[in-house]
DNA sequence: TATGAATGAGTATTCATTCAT
DNA sequence: GATGAATGAATACTCATTCAT
C-alpha cells in the first residue's frame, strides 16, 4: 500500500488518468490474466501515453497491489462482529458470515480471481492472503471449540482440520463458481453452505433457520 | 511423426536421461515456481546440455505436461469403484473417496501445487483441472441423489451447491494444508472431513464409522 | 491496430530512427547477406539500442519487405505510358522501357540483389517478384501481337515464348552485369538490347533509330 | 568434389546408403530449399540413423557440391563441339547450343534450381555458377565476332553486351519457366530462342533454318 | 503532467556436428 | 558401417522501465 500510494495526483486531471489506469489495469489482469498483461495493454485502454503509467505508479506489480490493497482487509472484515449482530444464534451467524464472504467474493469477483492468480507465484500476495485466511481459520476454531464447549457441536471433531475444511469449503466454492463461469444463485448457495457447515459440526438445523 | 519419434528415447541411456530431466524440471519447478524457472535450471540440474532438453520435450510447457499429464488420471480415478469396494455403506464410501484423494494429493504434492500454479494463469491448464473437478462434482451430485431418493440424506438440499461445496472442502483443504506448511495426519484428516461430508448431507454418523 | 500504431513514428526524432535502421539494414544485408544478417548488425550500424528496432520494425523479415515493398512497384511502373510517350514508333517504345528498366535496376542495385537472394529461398518474396515478371511478360506479348497484327513482327513467333525470352534478356542482364561487378555503359547497353530485341522481332531497324 | 569424394563406400551396402542420401538429400532441398532443409529431413527421408549422414559426407554443405559437382561442367560442355558438328551453319550452331541447354537444364532443373538458391547466398556457388557463364559469354563473344568479321553480323553491335544479353535470356528463359511451373514445348521454345539470338544479331533467318 | 522514443537485460529454441556404443 | 544420444554455439524477440522533450 505504501508503494500504491507514494503518488498522489495533485490535480483533478490527474485524478482522472489515475483512476483510468486502474480500471484499464484490472480490465487488462481479467482478460490476459496478470502475467500475460503487459503494461502496453493497460496504457492502450486507458488511452494514455506509455510513460503516464510510470507517472502514478512505480512498477507492474505496484498497480496490481493498488487494485488489490484494501480487498483483503475488506475480506478479512466480513467475519468480524457476525455474533454480535446476530445475538448469538450460532448458525445464523454462521450463515451471515458466509453471506458475506459470498457477497463481497461475488462483487469483486474480477479482482478476486487476480489475487488468486498472482498468489500462485508471487511470495508476497501468497502471504497477505494466507494472513486473511489464517484470521479465517482462526475465528472458525473459536466458534468450533465454543460450540463445542457449550455442547451444541460434536466434541470429537478435531477443531483445527475442522475450521480449515469448512473455510476451504467456503472460499473454494466461490473461487470455483466464478471460474466456471456459471451464474450463482447467492440465497440458495447461502443456505446450502451454512447447512452443511453446521450440521457437519453436529449443530441441530431446521430448514427454518435457514430461510431469514 | 518425426518430431513424435525423436521424443521417444529408443535405448536405456535415452531414457534414463528422459527421466532425469523430467525430475530435474519437477524440482527446479518446485523451488523457483513454473514461471520463474528456466530450462538453464533444469539441464543444469540434470547434468546434460542444453539441447538435450530439446530431444525430448519441445518445449518448457511440453515438460509441464507431461510432467502433469498421468497425475490428472490418478486423481480422477480416486473415486471409481469406490462403492463397489465398500458395499453400498455410504459413509465408507465417502471416507474412501477422501483418503485415497489425500493420499494421492500428498503422493504429489510438488506436482499437485505446480498445476495449481499453472492453472492460476494458463487457461489450457485450467481447463484439464476443470474437466478433473467436473467429473467428481457430477459424481457427487449423482451421489447426493441416490442418498437423497434412499431417504438418508436431507431432501433440501440443493444436490448441485452441495456437490461444488463438498468437493471445494476436500480438495482445497488439501492444497491450504500442503501450501501453508504443516504436517497432515491424514487419518485425522480424513475422519475430520468424512464427519463434515456425511453429517452436513444429513446422515447418520456414528464415531465407530470413521475409525476403520 | 496497437501493433501496427506503435510502428508509425510520431515525431520528427522517430522518423530518423527509423530511416537509419531501414538505411543500415540495407547495407548490412548488401554487406553480409539476408541470411547471415543479424539485427545485431543492424542496430549496431544504426547506433541505437537492440529494442529500437522492434519499436519500428516486427522482425528481421519485416525491415525487409519495408525496403522492398515500393522497388516492385516502381520496377513495375517502367514499362507503363511507355508507348503514348513515344507516339507510337515501336522501335523507340522498346528503347524507352528498356532505358527506364535499367536506370531503376542500377539506382536500387543493391536492394534488387537483395530481393534476388531473399526470392531463391522465400516463396512469398518469389511470388511477388513472379507477379511483377507477369505483367511485364504480358505487356510484351501484347506488344509482340500488337506488332504481328500490324505487319510489322514476324507471325511465325510465338509470341508467349518469346516474350519470356526478351524479358529474361532484360531482367537477368541487368542482374548479371552487377553481379560481376563490371561497370555499366547504360547508352550503349541500352542501343544493345534494344536492337537485339526489335530485330529479334523482325522489326526493321536502322542505327539512327537507337541513337536518339 | 575433393570434399565429396573423400568417404568413398568400399561396400555395396555402402554405396547404396550413400545413393539413397543423395537422392534424399536432391528431393529434401527442392521441396524445402537448402537454406530451410535439414540434416534431419534428409536422414529421415533416407531411412539411415541421423549419424550415418556424417558417414559420408563432411557436411550439409558437403551433399550440396555433391550434387552439383559435375553439373556445372556438364552446363558449359553443352556450347562444345557446337560449330564442327553442325559444319559452319551458323544458325544452325546457334540452334543446336539452345537444345542442348535447355535439354540439360530441363532434365537437371530440381539441381538446376538448387544451385541458383545457393549462389544466390553462397559466394563459392557463386563463383561457380560464373565460371561457367564467362565460359559461356566468352564462346558467344567470339561467335559474334567472328560472324560480324564474316559480314553476316551486325558489326554496329557491341559483342560483349550482346553476348551477356542472348547468354541471359537463355539462361534466365530456362530458369523462369521452370520456376513458373508452366510445362514447356521444348522444340518451340527452342525454335524462338533461336529466332530471337540469330535475327537480333542481324542474321539471315528463314523459316526453314528453324525446322531442321 | 503527458508524451512516446529508447533502452537492454533476459531466454527459449534450433540444428549442424560429434561421439560412445 | 550404423546408430541415435548428446552437444552447445548462435540469435531473434519481449517488455518493464527510463528519460528527453
Amino acid at each position: 500500500m505504501s508503494d500504491a500510494t507514494r503518488r498522489v495526483p495533485r490535480t483533478g486531471r490527474g485524478e482522472r488518468t489515475r483512476d483510468e489506469l486502474l480500471a484499464a489495469a484490472t480490465e487488462v489482469f481479467w482478460d490476459k490474466g496478470y502475467v500475460d498483461a503487459r503494461v502496453a495493454d493497460i496504457v492502450e485502454r486507458a488511452g494514455v501515453a506509455h510513460g503516464t503509467f510510470y507517472t502514478y505508479f512505480d512498477s507492474k506489480e505496484a498497480v496490481l497491489w493498488a487494485i488489490a490493497s484494501d480487498l483483503n482487509e475488506a475480506i478479512a472484515g466480513t467475519a468480524r462482529g457476525v455474533r454480535a449482530e446476530v445475538g448469538g444464534d450460532e448458525v445464523r451467524a454462521i450463515e451471515l458470515a458466509n453471506r458475506r464472504y459470498l457477497e463481497v467474493y461475488l462483487a469483486n469477483r474480477k479482482v478476486m480471481r487476480l489475487m488468486e492468480e498472482v498468489a500462485a507465484f508471487n511470495p508476497e500476495m501468497r502471504k497477505a492472503r494466507q494472513r486473511t485466511r489464517v484470521r479465517f481459520v482462526d475465528q472458525t476454531v473459536r466458534s468450533i471449540e465454543r460450540m463445542q464447549a457449550a455442547g451444541v457441536a460434536d466434541p470429537d471433531l478435531d477443531a483445527t482440520y475442522a475450521a480449515h475444511a469448512l473455510v476451504s469449503m467456503v472460499s473454494h466454492f466461490a473461487y470455483a463458481m466464478v471460474a466456471s463461469g456459471a451464474t450463482l444463485d447467492a440465497d440458495a448457495a447461502v443456505a446450502t453452505l451454512t447447512t452443511l457447515w453446521a450440521r457437519g459440526l453436529g449443530l441441530e438445523v431446521g430448514r427454518r433457520n435457514l430461510d431469514g
